[in-house]
DNA sequence: ATGGTTGGTGTAAGCGCTTGCATCATTCTT
DNA sequence: AAGAATGATGCAAGCGCTTACACCAACCAT
C-alpha cells in the first residue's frame, strides 16, 4: 500500500484534489463536513503529503540545513542543541548535512548543497573559507548564517577567541607562570589561528618570551585536530623537549583531556586550561574558557528566520564574549 | 541571480531542456560538442537541478535519512561515524533528522517523516516503540533499518547487551566484589533495560544478595538518562545508603564520568566499570564495555542499501558482541 | 422575483525535472 | 543509389502538489 497520493484521497472521499490539498494545508474555507471526511480518508489510509511534490509547488520547503565539517564534534553538539530548541518553534524541519572530509572538496560540496536548493536557509557552522567563496555563495540569493565564522556580508554569530585566550593567559600569568606550553590544532580553523596568534601577541606584549618549543600540535588532524589524541600527542610532543612547562593552555577541552593524560605519565602537575566548556569538562575539573554554545545555536537560528523573512535587512554579526571557569584543574601549588 | 533553472540554461545553449537533463545526468547519447556547450554554461550560471524537481521526477531522491532522538549523545555520534563512511561511497546524501523530545509524540514524528518521502530509505537509531507500532511502519513499504533495536520485521543491527554486561559483572565478582553498584538510565531505553535485567539477573545465579539501596538512577532524564549530571546524581544517592558499593557497574560512559564524581568528593575509591568506550574514556582511564559502533554504522547502511535494491530479501538482524576493556578505573585495591 | 453576496468547491495551469518515443540527419549496406 | 541502421536531439506527458480563478448553489436584501 505504498506511494499514497492527493488522488486517492480525492477520490475516495468523492472530491477533487484541490480540496484535498486544502485540507491538509487548513485552508478555512472548506466546510466542516468536507474536513471531517477528507481527515478521516488520509489518517486511515496513512495519506500526508510529499515533501518534494509540495517542495516544488510552494517554491518553498519549511526546512533549515546546518552544515558542518565534523559532526562528531563537541563544539557542534552544544551549539546544535540551541538550534534545535528554536527551530522546532517555528515549524520548520531540519536537515543536518555533514559535509565529507574530503579537504580540497569542501567548498564544492557546500555549493552543491546550496545550488540544490533542498532547504529554505543554511547554518554552515565552523566551515572556513576564503572571502572569495563566501561571496561566490552570495550570487545564490539564498539565506544563509555563519557559526564560529565571520564574512562581511553574511549573517553569523560567532565568539570571542582573543578574549578567551586573553582571560586563560591573563590568569596563568598572573600566577606567576611564565613558561605556557600552548597545544594547538589545525591551521586550517580560524579559531584556532586567532587562538594561537593571540597567545603569541599577550606573552610578547607581557615582555614574556616565546618559546617555540612549548608550542605543540598533534599528528592527528581529524576534526581539525581538536581530539584527545591530537592533545596528547602535542603534549608528548613538549614533554620531549628539554624546557620544561609551568602551565598549559589548549585550544580545545578534548585537546586539555588528551594533554591531561601524557602530563600524568610523565608526572607532570601544572596547571591547565581548555577550552570550549564541553559538559564532561565540569565532572573532570577541567578549568576552561566558556563558549555560550547553545545561546550561540539559539540565535544563529533567530538571525537566519529574520533573513528569511527580508532578504534585504541589515547583515547581523552577533559576538559572543567567553568566560573563564575555574575548576581543579588549575588548582595546583607552583613549584 | 536566483532561481536558476534548466530552462534558462536550454535556452542560453539554443537546446530542449531534455539535453540539458541528459548532459547533467551525464547520458551517454549526448553529442561531446554539446556536453561541453550544456556544461560550460551550467556552470557559468552556477546551474545544479533542484533536488525537490528531481526527486518529484525521478520518484527517487537518492537520500538516507538518519533518525535519532537526541543527537547529543556519544553513542550516536560513533555509530554515524561509520554510517557516513559508508554512505559516501554510495553516493547519497545524508541527512539527520533529530526527532523532538516531545516523549508523547516521538513516534508520530517518525510516522509522518516517513511519509513524507523524504528519502530513499531510514535508520532509525535508539528509536524504541512497541511492536504494533514498528509493525505500523512496515505499511509505508519503505527501507528501514534498526540500530540498538530490533523487530522481527526490519532489518536492524544491535549489539549484545546481556552479554556485555555480563563481562563486566563477571569481572567485578572474580574480583571478589559482593557489592555492586549499579546506575542505570531511563526505563524507556530498551539497552538500559536489558543491561540493568541483566545485572539483577548474574548476581541471583551467583547466589549473591541483590540490594536495592545500590541501584540507582539519576533525577535528570533528557538523553533518556545517559548524561553525565544522571551519573552523579545516581551515585549521591548511593552513598547517601548505608551500605557502600565496593564497586560499580554504570550503563554508559558518561554516566560513569558523573559517578567518578560523586565518589571522589566522597572519597570513596572502587572500581568502576562505564559502557560503550566513548573516545574519551581511554583518555581518563574509565574501563568499559566497547560496543563497535563505528563497524554499526557501516552495516547499518550495508543493510539499508540490499533493502532498497531488493525489497523482498530475507531480513537481516546483525548482532555485534561487545567486549570488556580494563583500564586504570578498574586498578583498585580492595579494602 | 431579481440581483448581489457569500461560502464551498472544482478547473486547470504551473512548479522544474525525467524519460519513452518520435524525428531527422548521417552513415553504412548491398 | 536506395533502404536500413545509427546517433543525436526534441516533443510532450507526467511526477504530486498548490493556488488563482471560475463557478454555482444558497442566502440575503430589496
Amino acid at each position: 500500500m505504498s506511494q499514497i497520493t492527493i488522488y486517492d484521497i480525492a477520490k475516495k472521499a468523492g472530491v477533487s484534489i484541490a480540496t484535498v490539498s486544502r485540507v491538509m494545508n487548513n485552508s478555512d474555507d472548506i466546510s466542516d463536513k468536507t474536513r471531517k471526511k477528507v481527515r478521516r480518508i488520509a489518517d486511515k489510509l496513512g495519506y500526508y503529503p510529499q515533501a518534494y511534490a509540495q517542495g516544488l509547488a510552494r517554491r518553498k520547503k519549511d526546512r533549515i540545513m546546518i552544515m558542518v565539517p565534523v559532526i562528531s564534534n563537541y563544539f557542534f553538539m552544544e551549539v546544535l542543541a540551541g538550534i534545535q530548541a528554536k527551530i522546532h518553534d517555528n515549524n520548520y524541519e531540519l536537515n543536518i548535512f555533514n559535509v565529507g572530509s574530503d579537504e580540497e572538496t569542501i567548498y564544492e560540496q557546500v555549493e552543491t548543497i546550496i545550488k540544490r536548493q533542498s532547504a529554505d536557509g543554511y547554518i554552515l557552522i565552523s566551515l572556513h573559507f576564503s572571502s572569495g567563496r563566501f561571496e561566490n555563495l552570495l550570487k545564490y540569493d539564498t539565506p544563509i548564517t555563519l557559526v564560529d565564522e565571520t564574512y562581511t556580508n553574511i549573517d553569523s554569530v560567532s565568539v570571542n577567541n582573543v578574549e578567551g585566550t586573553r582571560q586563560a593567559m591573563r590568569y596563568l600569568l598572573d600566577k606567576g607562570c611564565r613558561g605556557i606550553a600552548l597545544v594547538g590544532a589545525s591551521d586550517r580553523s580560524k579559531p584556532n589561528r586567532q587562538r594561537m596568534a593571540k597567545y603569541k601577541n599577550i606573552l610578547r606584549s607581557e615582555g614574556v618570551e616565546v618559546y617555540e618549543s612549548l608550542i605543540a600540535t598533534g599528528e592527528d588532524m581529524a576534526r581539525d585536530g581538536f581530539s584527545e589524541r591530537n592533545g596528547y600527542e602535542a603534549m608528548k610532543k613538549i614533554l620531549n623537549q628539554q624546557n620544561v612547562p609551568d602551565a598549559c593552555f589548549c585550544v580545545s577541552d578534548v585537546q586539555a583531556i588528551g594533554a591531561m593524560k601524557a602530563m600524568r605519565e610523565a608526572n607532570l602537575n601544572i596547571p591547565i586550561i581548555g577550552y570550549d566548556d564541553i559538559t564532561i569538562s565540569k565532572y573532570i575539573g577541567l578549568s576552561t574558557i566558556r563558549q555560550p554554545m547553545y545561546e550561540m545555536g539559539n540565535t544563529a537560528v533567530e538571525s537566519l528566520l529574520q533573513r528569511m523573512d527580508d532578504k534585504t535587512a541589515k547583515i547581523r554579526q552577533e559576538t559572543f564574549q567567553p568566560e573563564l571557569v575555574l575548576r581543579k584543574s588549575t588548582e595546583v601549588e607552583l613549584p
